[in-house]
DNA sequence: ATTATCTATAGATCTATAGATAATGC
DNA sequence: ATTATCTATAGATCTATAGATAATGC
Protein backbone atom coordinates (compact mmCIF):
# COMPACT_ATOMS: atom_id res chain seq x y z
CA UNK A 1 0.00 0.00 0.00
CA UNK A 2 1.57 3.47 -1.29
CA UNK A 3 1.94 5.81 1.39
CA UNK A 4 2.54 9.76 0.91
CA UNK A 5 5.45 11.29 -0.08
CA UNK A 6 5.93 13.17 3.11
CA UNK A 7 4.78 9.84 5.18
CA UNK A 8 7.79 8.32 2.61
CA UNK A 9 10.53 10.46 3.84
CA UNK A 10 9.16 9.96 7.12
CA UNK A 11 10.07 6.67 6.95
CA UNK A 12 13.13 6.81 5.17
CA UNK A 13 14.25 8.87 8.01
CA UNK A 14 13.40 6.17 10.88
CA UNK A 15 14.80 3.61 8.58
CA UNK A 16 18.15 5.64 9.00
CA UNK A 17 18.27 6.67 12.40
CA UNK A 18 17.54 2.92 13.25
CA UNK A 19 20.01 1.68 10.96
CA UNK A 20 22.64 4.32 12.29
CA UNK A 21 22.33 2.99 15.91
CA UNK A 22 22.15 -0.52 14.90
CA UNK A 23 25.27 -0.49 12.77
CA UNK A 24 26.88 1.53 15.54
CA UNK A 25 25.94 -1.20 18.08
CA UNK A 26 26.83 -4.06 16.13
CA UNK A 27 28.59 -3.43 12.81
CA UNK A 28 27.98 -5.11 9.97
CA UNK A 29 26.93 -8.12 11.34
CA UNK A 30 23.58 -6.35 11.80
CA UNK A 31 20.93 -7.93 9.67
CA UNK A 32 18.51 -6.57 7.05
CA UNK A 33 15.75 -8.09 8.42
CA UNK A 34 16.45 -6.32 12.10
CA UNK A 35 16.97 -3.07 10.32
CA UNK A 36 13.88 -3.12 8.66
CA UNK A 37 11.69 -4.50 11.69
CA UNK A 38 13.85 -1.91 13.94
CA UNK A 39 12.36 0.74 11.48
CA UNK A 40 9.09 -0.84 11.72
CA UNK A 41 8.93 -2.07 8.40
CA UNK A 42 9.72 -5.19 6.53
CA UNK A 43 12.96 -5.53 4.56
CA UNK A 44 11.40 -5.77 1.27
CA UNK A 45 10.64 -2.03 1.63
CA UNK A 46 13.88 -1.48 2.48
CA UNK A 47 15.32 -2.88 -0.19
CA UNK A 48 13.29 -0.87 -3.04
CA UNK A 49 14.48 2.21 -0.68
CA UNK A 50 17.60 1.48 -0.98
CA UNK A 51 18.86 -1.15 -2.94
CA UNK A 52 21.47 -3.17 -0.81
CA UNK A 53 22.56 -3.30 2.51
CA UNK A 54 26.09 -1.83 1.55
CA UNK A 55 24.08 1.63 0.10
CA UNK A 56 22.04 1.81 3.37
CA UNK A 57 25.23 1.50 5.55
CA UNK A 58 26.24 4.18 3.67
CA UNK A 59 23.97 6.47 3.85
CA UNK A 60 23.25 5.33 7.86
CA UNK A 61 27.09 6.13 8.52
CA UNK A 62 26.14 9.29 6.78
CA UNK A 63 23.81 9.87 8.87
CA UNK A 64 25.67 8.83 11.85
CA UNK A 65 28.65 11.00 10.95
CA UNK A 66 26.60 14.02 10.81
CA UNK A 67 24.82 13.82 13.98
CA UNK A 68 27.99 13.09 15.84
CA UNK A 69 29.96 16.77 14.00
CA UNK A 70 26.73 18.60 15.08
CA UNK A 71 27.12 17.15 18.48
CA UNK A 72 30.84 18.87 19.00
CA UNK A 73 30.33 21.76 16.89
CA UNK A 74 30.27 23.88 20.18
CA UNK A 75 33.47 22.55 21.48
CA UNK A 76 35.99 25.16 21.91
CA UNK A 77 39.25 23.52 23.32
CA UNK A 78 40.91 20.00 22.62
CA UNK A 79 40.79 19.42 26.31
CA UNK A 80 36.63 19.66 26.50
CA UNK A 81 36.61 17.74 23.17
CA UNK A 82 38.87 14.92 24.82
CA UNK A 83 36.73 15.22 28.29
CA UNK A 84 33.52 14.54 25.90
CA UNK A 85 34.84 12.21 23.55
CA UNK A 86 36.31 9.66 26.06
CA UNK A 87 33.93 9.82 28.95
CA UNK A 88 32.34 6.62 30.36
CA UNK A 89 29.13 8.11 29.08
CA UNK A 90 30.50 7.81 25.23
CA UNK A 91 31.56 4.79 25.93
CA UNK A 92 28.23 3.07 27.52
CA UNK A 93 26.36 4.42 24.68
CA UNK A 94 27.94 3.08 21.14
CA UNK A 95 24.83 3.28 19.19
CA UNK A 96 24.49 6.76 19.60
CA UNK A 97 28.02 8.00 19.52
CA UNK A 98 31.14 8.37 17.52
CA UNK A 99 30.74 6.32 13.76
CA UNK A 100 34.55 6.59 13.32
CA UNK A 101 35.00 4.72 16.68
CA UNK A 102 32.48 2.20 16.27
CA UNK A 103 33.30 0.81 12.98
CA UNK A 104 36.78 1.55 12.54
CA UNK A 105 37.48 -2.02 12.66
CA UNK A 106 34.90 -2.73 10.00
CA UNK A 107 35.79 -0.25 7.77
CA UNK A 108 38.80 -2.18 5.50
CA UNK A 109 36.62 -5.16 5.29
CA UNK A 110 33.98 -3.55 3.57
CA UNK A 111 34.34 -2.08 0.30
CA UNK A 112 33.31 1.21 -1.28
CA UNK A 113 30.83 3.42 -1.05
CA UNK A 114 31.27 2.39 3.22
CA UNK A 115 35.16 3.12 3.36
CA UNK A 116 34.58 6.59 1.71
CA UNK A 117 32.02 8.08 3.73
CA UNK A 118 33.90 6.53 6.78
CA UNK A 119 37.14 8.23 5.64
CA UNK A 120 35.33 11.35 4.85
CA UNK A 121 34.21 11.05 8.57
CA UNK A 122 37.38 11.03 9.89
CA UNK A 123 39.01 13.53 7.84
CA UNK A 124 35.58 15.85 8.78
CA UNK A 125 36.94 15.12 12.70
CA UNK A 126 40.06 15.76 12.03
CA UNK A 127 39.94 19.24 10.90
CA UNK A 128 37.70 20.11 13.70
CA UNK A 129 40.13 19.24 16.05
CA UNK A 130 43.04 20.60 14.35
CA UNK A 131 40.97 23.90 14.17
CA UNK A 132 41.40 23.54 18.42
CA UNK A 133 44.98 23.49 18.37
CA UNK A 134 47.65 27.04 18.86
CA UNK A 135 48.58 28.90 16.07
CA UNK A 136 51.83 26.14 14.31
CA UNK A 137 51.71 25.63 10.80
CA UNK A 138 48.42 24.16 9.18
CA UNK A 139 50.09 20.91 8.25
CA UNK A 140 51.77 20.57 10.85
CA UNK A 141 48.17 20.82 13.02
CA UNK A 142 46.58 18.62 10.59
CA UNK A 143 49.25 15.85 11.33
CA UNK A 144 49.17 16.19 15.10
CA UNK A 145 45.40 16.42 15.08
CA UNK A 146 45.65 12.78 13.20
CA UNK A 147 47.87 11.41 16.06
CA UNK A 148 45.10 13.49 19.05
CA UNK A 149 42.39 11.20 17.19
CA UNK A 150 43.75 8.16 17.08
CA UNK A 151 44.49 8.22 20.68
CA UNK A 152 40.46 8.97 21.17
CA UNK A 153 39.56 6.17 18.61
CA UNK A 154 41.70 4.04 20.51
CA UNK A 155 41.01 5.20 23.89
CA UNK A 156 37.20 4.54 23.38
CA UNK A 157 37.32 1.39 21.14
CA UNK A 158 39.64 -0.21 23.79
CA UNK A 159 37.29 0.99 26.80
CA UNK A 160 34.44 -1.04 25.41
CA UNK A 161 36.68 -3.91 24.24
CA UNK A 162 38.00 -5.07 27.59
CA UNK A 163 35.78 -7.31 30.04
CA UNK A 164 36.62 -5.17 32.98
CA UNK A 165 35.23 -2.51 34.32
CA UNK A 166 37.84 -0.53 36.01
CA UNK A 167 40.64 -1.25 33.54
CA UNK A 168 37.94 0.56 31.26
CA UNK A 169 37.91 3.71 33.29
CA UNK A 170 41.30 3.63 33.68
CA UNK A 171 41.55 3.38 29.83
CA UNK A 172 39.72 6.74 29.39
CA UNK A 173 41.14 8.03 32.29
CA UNK A 174 44.40 7.89 30.85
CA UNK A 175 44.03 8.75 28.00
CA UNK A 176 42.18 12.07 28.80
CA UNK A 177 44.96 13.19 30.89
CA UNK A 178 47.39 12.44 27.96
CA UNK A 179 45.79 14.51 25.65
CA UNK A 180 45.09 17.59 28.37
CA UNK A 181 41.83 17.30 29.99
CA UNK A 182 41.98 17.79 33.63
CA UNK A 183 40.72 14.14 35.11
CA UNK B 1 40.01 -41.92 9.17
CA UNK B 2 42.15 -41.78 12.66
CA UNK B 3 45.60 -39.97 12.96
CA UNK B 4 48.27 -40.53 15.00
CA UNK B 5 48.17 -37.97 18.34
CA UNK B 6 51.49 -36.89 17.15
CA UNK B 7 49.69 -35.56 13.69
CA UNK B 8 46.49 -34.70 15.56
CA UNK B 9 48.23 -32.23 17.36
CA UNK B 10 49.82 -31.14 14.65
CA UNK B 11 46.36 -30.81 12.84
CA UNK B 12 45.74 -28.53 16.19
CA UNK B 13 48.31 -26.11 15.47
CA UNK B 14 47.71 -26.10 11.84
CA UNK B 15 44.22 -25.07 12.80
CA UNK B 16 44.94 -22.66 15.19
CA UNK B 17 47.65 -21.18 12.43
CA UNK B 18 45.10 -20.59 10.19
CA UNK B 19 42.62 -19.31 12.38
CA UNK B 20 44.60 -16.92 14.11
CA UNK B 21 45.34 -15.71 11.06
CA UNK B 22 41.95 -15.61 9.38
CA UNK B 23 40.24 -13.97 12.19
CA UNK B 24 42.68 -11.24 12.24
CA UNK B 25 42.08 -10.44 8.78
CA UNK B 26 38.27 -10.91 8.64
CA UNK B 27 37.03 -10.68 12.47
CA UNK B 28 34.38 -12.54 13.33
CA UNK B 29 32.66 -12.44 10.46
CA UNK B 30 34.80 -15.66 9.27
CA UNK B 31 33.13 -18.63 8.42
CA UNK B 32 33.82 -22.08 10.36
CA UNK B 33 33.40 -23.93 6.73
CA UNK B 34 36.41 -21.47 5.64
CA UNK B 35 38.62 -21.78 8.97
CA UNK B 36 38.31 -25.58 8.87
CA UNK B 37 39.37 -25.74 4.55
CA UNK B 38 42.27 -23.04 5.29
CA UNK B 39 44.03 -25.65 7.35
CA UNK B 40 43.05 -28.30 5.03
CA UNK B 41 40.27 -29.91 7.04
CA UNK B 42 36.16 -30.76 7.54
CA UNK B 43 34.62 -28.79 9.67
CA UNK B 44 33.28 -31.63 11.50
CA UNK B 45 36.35 -32.51 12.40
CA UNK B 46 37.19 -29.05 13.73
CA UNK B 47 34.06 -29.31 15.72
CA UNK B 48 35.28 -31.90 17.58
CA UNK B 49 38.35 -30.68 18.58
CA UNK B 50 36.94 -27.47 19.50
CA UNK B 51 33.30 -27.68 20.75
CA UNK B 52 32.28 -24.56 18.91
CA UNK B 53 33.33 -21.67 16.84
CA UNK B 54 33.69 -19.36 19.85
CA UNK B 55 36.23 -21.57 21.94
CA UNK B 56 38.10 -21.70 19.03
CA UNK B 57 37.87 -17.95 18.76
CA UNK B 58 39.55 -17.74 22.10
CA UNK B 59 42.08 -20.18 21.37
CA UNK B 60 43.15 -18.77 17.97
CA UNK B 61 43.37 -15.48 19.28
CA UNK B 62 45.64 -16.64 22.71
CA UNK B 63 47.43 -18.45 19.90
CA UNK B 64 48.27 -14.81 17.63
CA UNK B 65 48.48 -12.78 21.31
CA UNK B 66 51.64 -15.59 22.16
CA UNK B 67 53.01 -14.94 18.59
CA UNK B 68 52.90 -11.24 18.86
CA UNK B 69 53.92 -10.87 22.35
CA UNK B 70 57.49 -12.64 20.76
CA UNK B 71 57.67 -10.94 18.17
CA UNK B 72 57.91 -7.38 20.67
CA UNK B 73 60.02 -9.16 22.91
CA UNK B 74 63.22 -8.05 22.48
CA UNK B 75 62.64 -4.34 21.19
CA UNK B 76 64.13 -1.85 23.78
CA UNK B 77 62.88 1.13 23.67
CA UNK B 78 59.25 2.52 22.97
CA UNK B 79 60.67 4.45 19.84
CA UNK B 80 61.27 1.15 18.91
CA UNK B 81 58.44 -0.15 19.84
CA UNK B 82 56.15 2.45 18.30
CA UNK B 83 58.30 2.58 14.75
CA UNK B 84 57.78 -1.52 14.37
CA UNK B 85 54.40 -1.44 15.82
CA UNK B 86 53.38 1.76 13.41
CA UNK B 87 54.86 0.92 10.05
CA UNK B 88 53.68 0.19 7.00
CA UNK B 89 54.60 -3.19 7.25
CA UNK B 90 52.40 -3.91 10.10
CA UNK B 91 49.52 -1.99 8.74
CA UNK B 92 49.55 -4.13 5.22
CA UNK B 93 49.50 -7.35 7.46
CA UNK B 94 47.17 -7.81 9.53
CA UNK B 95 46.65 -11.32 9.33
CA UNK B 96 49.67 -11.39 11.09
CA UNK B 97 49.89 -8.49 13.03
CA UNK B 98 48.35 -7.39 16.38
CA UNK B 99 45.66 -9.28 17.43
CA UNK B 100 44.11 -6.28 19.85
CA UNK B 101 43.99 -4.29 16.89
CA UNK B 102 42.77 -6.85 15.10
CA UNK B 103 39.45 -7.57 16.68
CA UNK B 104 39.46 -4.32 19.03
CA UNK B 105 35.83 -3.88 17.52
CA UNK B 106 34.59 -7.31 17.61
CA UNK B 107 35.51 -7.83 21.12
CA UNK B 108 33.31 -5.52 22.63
CA UNK B 109 30.19 -8.03 20.58
CA UNK B 110 31.45 -11.15 21.34
CA UNK B 111 30.81 -12.49 24.81
CA UNK B 112 32.56 -14.69 27.33
CA UNK B 113 36.13 -16.33 26.42
CA UNK B 114 37.29 -14.04 23.57
CA UNK B 115 36.62 -11.43 25.65
CA UNK B 116 38.81 -12.55 28.66
CA UNK B 117 41.56 -13.85 26.09
CA UNK B 118 41.70 -10.19 24.30
CA UNK B 119 41.79 -8.40 27.52
CA UNK B 120 44.73 -10.23 28.89
CA UNK B 121 46.67 -9.34 25.57
CA UNK B 122 46.23 -5.80 26.30
CA UNK B 123 47.33 -5.84 29.83
CA UNK B 124 50.32 -7.96 28.47
CA UNK B 125 51.13 -5.76 25.78
CA UNK B 126 50.48 -2.18 28.45
CA UNK B 127 53.14 -4.18 30.64
CA UNK B 128 55.84 -4.40 28.20
CA UNK B 129 55.03 -0.84 27.41
CA UNK B 130 55.25 0.09 30.96
CA UNK B 131 58.72 -1.28 31.52
CA UNK B 132 59.77 0.76 28.34
CA UNK B 133 59.52 3.66 30.17
CA UNK B 134 61.68 5.77 32.74
CA UNK B 135 61.58 4.78 36.20
CA UNK B 136 58.73 7.29 37.88
CA UNK B 137 56.04 5.14 39.88
CA UNK B 138 54.87 2.31 38.53
CA UNK B 139 50.92 3.45 38.79
CA UNK B 140 51.98 6.27 37.19
CA UNK B 141 54.19 4.60 34.46
CA UNK B 142 50.70 1.71 33.54
CA UNK B 143 48.57 4.78 33.04
CA UNK B 144 51.06 6.22 30.49
CA UNK B 145 51.30 3.02 28.78
CA UNK B 146 47.20 2.77 28.42
CA UNK B 147 47.40 5.94 26.62
CA UNK B 148 50.47 5.21 24.40
CA UNK B 149 48.36 1.53 23.90
CA UNK B 150 45.28 3.52 22.59
CA UNK B 151 47.56 5.56 20.05
CA UNK B 152 49.37 2.46 19.20
CA UNK B 153 45.90 0.18 18.37
CA UNK B 154 43.92 3.79 17.11
CA UNK B 155 46.66 4.40 14.70
CA UNK B 156 47.19 1.14 13.12
CA UNK B 157 43.04 0.50 12.97
CA UNK B 158 42.33 4.26 11.25
CA UNK B 159 45.39 3.24 9.05
CA UNK B 160 44.10 0.29 7.73
CA UNK B 161 40.49 1.53 7.75
CA UNK B 162 40.65 4.84 5.50
CA UNK B 163 40.73 4.23 1.55
CA UNK B 164 43.26 7.02 1.08
CA UNK B 165 47.06 5.43 0.57
CA UNK B 166 48.21 8.84 1.51
CA UNK B 167 46.16 9.46 4.37
CA UNK B 168 46.90 6.12 5.39
CA UNK B 169 50.70 6.82 5.64
CA UNK B 170 50.21 10.29 7.26
CA UNK B 171 48.26 8.85 10.08
CA UNK B 172 50.82 6.36 10.88
CA UNK B 173 53.70 8.95 10.79
CA UNK B 174 51.83 11.13 13.12
CA UNK B 175 51.46 8.90 15.13
CA UNK B 176 54.85 8.29 14.69
CA UNK B 177 56.09 11.18 15.64
CA UNK B 178 53.39 12.11 18.56
CA UNK B 179 55.59 8.69 20.45
CA UNK B 180 58.68 9.70 20.06
CA UNK B 181 59.89 7.82 17.01
CA UNK B 182 62.05 9.50 14.91
CA UNK B 183 60.17 9.43 11.61
C1' DA C 1 -0.03 5.65 -14.02
C1' DT C 2 3.09 5.65 -10.50
C1' DT C 3 5.18 3.87 -6.48
C1' DA C 4 5.85 2.72 -1.41
C1' DT C 5 5.11 -1.21 0.87
C1' DC C 6 4.24 -6.11 1.72
C1' DT C 7 4.24 -11.19 0.94
C1' DA C 8 6.48 -15.08 -0.50
C1' DT C 9 10.33 -17.26 -1.76
C1' DA C 10 14.90 -18.34 -3.91
C1' DG C 11 19.38 -19.53 -3.08
C1' DA C 12 23.33 -19.17 -0.41
C1' DT C 13 25.60 -19.60 3.82
C1' DC C 14 26.10 -20.38 8.68
C1' DT C 15 26.64 -23.06 13.13
C1' DA C 16 26.09 -27.36 14.92
C1' DT C 17 25.17 -32.41 15.45
C1' DA C 18 24.65 -37.40 14.48
C1' DG C 19 26.53 -41.33 12.88
C1' DA C 20 29.89 -43.79 9.91
C1' DT C 21 34.71 -44.81 9.02
C1' DA C 22 39.19 -46.37 9.83
C1' DA C 23 43.46 -46.19 12.07
C1' DT C 24 45.71 -45.91 16.59
C1' DG C 25 46.93 -47.55 21.06
C1' DC C 26 46.07 -50.67 24.53
C1' DA D 1 38.13 -49.93 22.63
C1' DT D 2 39.12 -45.42 21.62
C1' DT D 3 39.06 -41.44 18.85
C1' DA D 4 40.34 -38.16 14.96
C1' DT D 5 38.23 -37.33 10.94
C1' DC D 6 34.63 -37.28 7.38
C1' DT D 7 29.94 -37.31 5.31
C1' DA D 8 25.44 -35.85 5.39
C1' DT D 9 22.15 -33.07 7.01
C1' DA D 10 19.25 -30.22 10.18
C1' DG D 11 17.65 -25.87 11.12
C1' DA D 12 18.40 -21.15 11.29
C1' DT D 13 19.55 -16.97 9.12
C1' DC D 14 21.09 -13.96 5.52
C1' DT D 15 20.81 -11.02 1.21
C1' DA D 16 18.14 -10.24 -2.54
C1' DT D 17 14.28 -10.39 -5.97
C1' DA D 18 9.68 -10.97 -8.13
C1' DG D 19 5.16 -9.89 -8.14
C1' DA D 20 0.92 -8.39 -5.71
C1' DT D 21 -1.43 -4.66 -3.32
C1' DA D 22 -3.34 -0.32 -2.59
C1' DA D 23 -3.04 4.47 -2.03
C1' DT D 24 -1.13 8.72 -4.08
C1' DG D 25 -0.68 12.17 -7.55
C1' DC D 26 -1.47 13.44 -12.06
Amino acid sequence: MRVSKEKAAENRERILTAAARLFRERGMAVGVDELASAAGMTHGSLYSQFGSKDRLAAEALRFALAGSAEKYANVETLSDYASRYLSERHRDAPGGGCAVAALSCDAPRVGGPVRRVFTEGLLRMVQRLSRLRGGKAQRRQEDQALAVAATLVGGIVLSRAVDDPELSDRILAACRISLGASS
